[in-house]
DNA sequence: TTCATCGGTTCATTCACCGAACCCAGCGGG
DNA sequence: CCCGCTGGGTTCGGTGAATGAACCGATGAA
């Protein structure tokens, strides 16, 4: 760890926070899984941490309660890890560091969006929705309510595939869209017997 | 650097965000710039980072902008680091890292508690004042007016001399108090000639 | 049988962190 | 003048973590 023992005596819920998602690549994986991201391979190719690193790191997450890991095809046996409860309650400090990066940084665009997406209106300074006519209005919006919209500053055409899926708009949280296997049965479009 | 050329290439404020306060230490010292310790020696004692990382973390907020180096006394030199605009704009930040910590991390107990000063009222889950009555109510309360009080998860008698400063209620952003060094003039409390 | 994919683990190298020691300038006292 | 103290660092050897490339094993497709 990054912080153990160190931060340890300290007597701060900031230290205590940043024990468990202050290590290199920790905050980037649980941004990913808001924006989607549930593979190992899909925060590989995404993130470019080494794989050591990020296994790590998904099980220290996983270990610390904010992720899940949960077995989504038996044959052959894959999990993919999606936020709990206390992981959803991390998107208010991915907001606060994004948006302090856009406004504070000099020479950085912004690169996404957030908007309610029940009314479209891009949210807040403090994720809230400025929208008067909003049932929500000014109250802060939960992340599955939110939509993504690509902004200014992205590369239009990033080498990797999962970045080139979050290019398009799409609700936080919603998994990464990933073809089945033998993806070419045209007539077949392979209907999943029991999601359960 | 922790993450430098790593996050470079992603397209994301946050990543970019991280590679100016995602080193270890560096929103712990920032977390204390807020509670008013502005010395090398303080954030030493109240961290307990080696004094390498120290320095040349302060060197690197310095070298972000988001702190700001600047003489206090002439004979002998001495410098102090304080928070810039882009600094305390870091607040939200730190406030929902605190609150997550909080409120999600099992067996902490808040350990400072934030008031909006003007009314005294606790500040609620956004860092806003909730107060009915508050003419600031509902809306974000700026750092200056913010007062930290102790709470029940604190070390009521800890070592330091910072961490024992730090116990008693105080406004955010306001300088600890140093005794100047010849303490003991009775009747002559020791005019400045000319300060600049 | 062979190949490809997914999700890792292993390993040698590099790098950052650690903490103890050292350094230096500027006082203040004798 | 010399000594020691204080504040604010720098230097340095040892250690642990990050890196990236290679390897591994299970499954399923060709």
């Amino acid at each position: 760890m990054a912080l153990g023992k160190d931060y340890a005596h300290q007597q701060c819920s900031i230290a205590r926070s940043l024990e468990v998602v202050g290590e290199r690549w920790t905050l980037l994986v649980v941004r990913d899984a808001f924006y989607g991201v549930r593979r190992y391979g899909d925060f590989l190719a995404h993130l470019g941490a080494p794989r050591a690193v990020l296994a790590a790191r998904l099980q220290a997450l996983v270990d610390a309660g904010v992720l899940d890991r949960r077995r989504y095809q038996e044959s052959p046996p894959r999990d993919e890890y999606v936020l709990t409860e206390a992981g959803l309650a991390l998107w208010p400090v991915l907001r606060a560091l994004g948006a302090w990066g856009r406004d504070r940084i000099p020479g950085t665009l912004p690169m996404r969006r957030f908007h309610h997406a029940a009314c479209g209106t891009e949210l807040g300074p403090g994720g809230e929705c400025p929208s008067a006519g909003c049932p929500s209005h000014g109250r802060a919006v939960p992340p599955a309510d939110i939509e993504m919209r690509p902004g200014a500053g992205l590369d239009p055409d990033p080498a990797d595939p999962v970045s080139r899926a979050l290019l398009r708009p799409r609700r936080l949280l919603v998994p990464l869209e990933h073809e089945p296997p033998a993806g070419n049965s045209p007539a077949a479009p392979v209907v999943v017997p029991d999601g359960h």
